[in-house]
DNA sequence: CGACCCACCACCTTACATCA
DNA sequence: ATGATGTAAGGTGGTGGGTC
């Protein structure tokens, strides 16, 4: 016999505590008892059309919630295989005291539930990759601008190196009035050519004191 | 082959129980 | 008391198999 889904969802609780009122109010015991044997009227389930009227157990007035015994039999049963044969779905109807339907019916809601739950699960691990990502785009964004810096400060260095060298070679040079794009080139970085500066052909004679402009970048 | 029925499914929704 | 949540079940539309 299925409880009532009015029932208690704690049953050994309630079982517990109608044993105390049995034993030591023998009177409100019966007395409960013979209430509790009197179904109470449940609100049916509202019908939105005629066409579940002749449905087997639908609409009737009574059990709502499966007991714990009933539902982790399903879920027993679940587990081994997710689909549900007829002639499965019969042999558990009857070892549930169900109705075959109910059966099928909490096939299919459990079937909905576990896939809800797989997009759940599904949802937090893109998440997850997702933050991942979104730290490791910031972590290389900093990069680059801790690369950035470097490279200016390399410039910063070889503007410095291009002054002392053109100071030297006015020195030693006879003419002075020497134009200064012959020993100075000027710097690629700052004309919108980066990228470009070591791969650019330099003359074999732009030596100034053993420094080779080719490959400057090269560290 | 097409029409019809039936069972099943996914999906959405509703009604209700339970809990915080 | 009440809103949130879980769940049984209703409704709908699609699909596949069987029958006529």
């Amino acid at each position: 016999m299925n409880r009532r889904s009015g029932a208690p969802e704690n049953m050994n609780l309630y079982d517990d505590q109608m044993g105390l009122i049995s034993q030591y109010y023998p009177e409100i015991y019966s007395q409960v008892v013979q209430e509790q044997a009197v179904e109470k009227p449940r609100r049916n389930r509202r019908k939105r059309s005629k066409a579940g009227e002749s449905g087997s157990s639908s609409g009737v007035a009574g059990k709502r919630k499966l007991s714990q015994e009933q539902v982790n039999m399903l879920e027993m049963s679940f587990g081994n295989q997710q689909k549900l044969e007829s002639q499965r779905k019969e042999k558990i109807a009857s070892q549930l005291g169900l109705d075959p339907r109910q059966v099928a019916v909490w096939y299919q809601n459990r079937r909905a539930r576990l896939k809800s739950k797989k997009l759940e699960e599904e949802y937090s691990k893109l998440k997850a990759e997702h933050d991942c990502n979104v730290v490791e785009k910031c972590r290389l964004e900093n990069e680059v601008l801790r690369l950035k810096e470097q490279v200016c400060e390399a410039e910063k260095d070889i503007q410095r190196l291009l002054e002392r060298a053109d100071g030297i070679s006015s020195i030693n040079s006879p003419s002075s009035s020497f134009p200064m794009e012959v020993l100075d080139p000027p710097f690629l970085g700052g004309f919108g050519f980066e990228g470009l500066e070591n791969v650019l052909y330099v003359p074999q004679n732009d030596y100034i004191n053993g420094l080779e402009w080719v490959n400057l970048y090269d560290m």
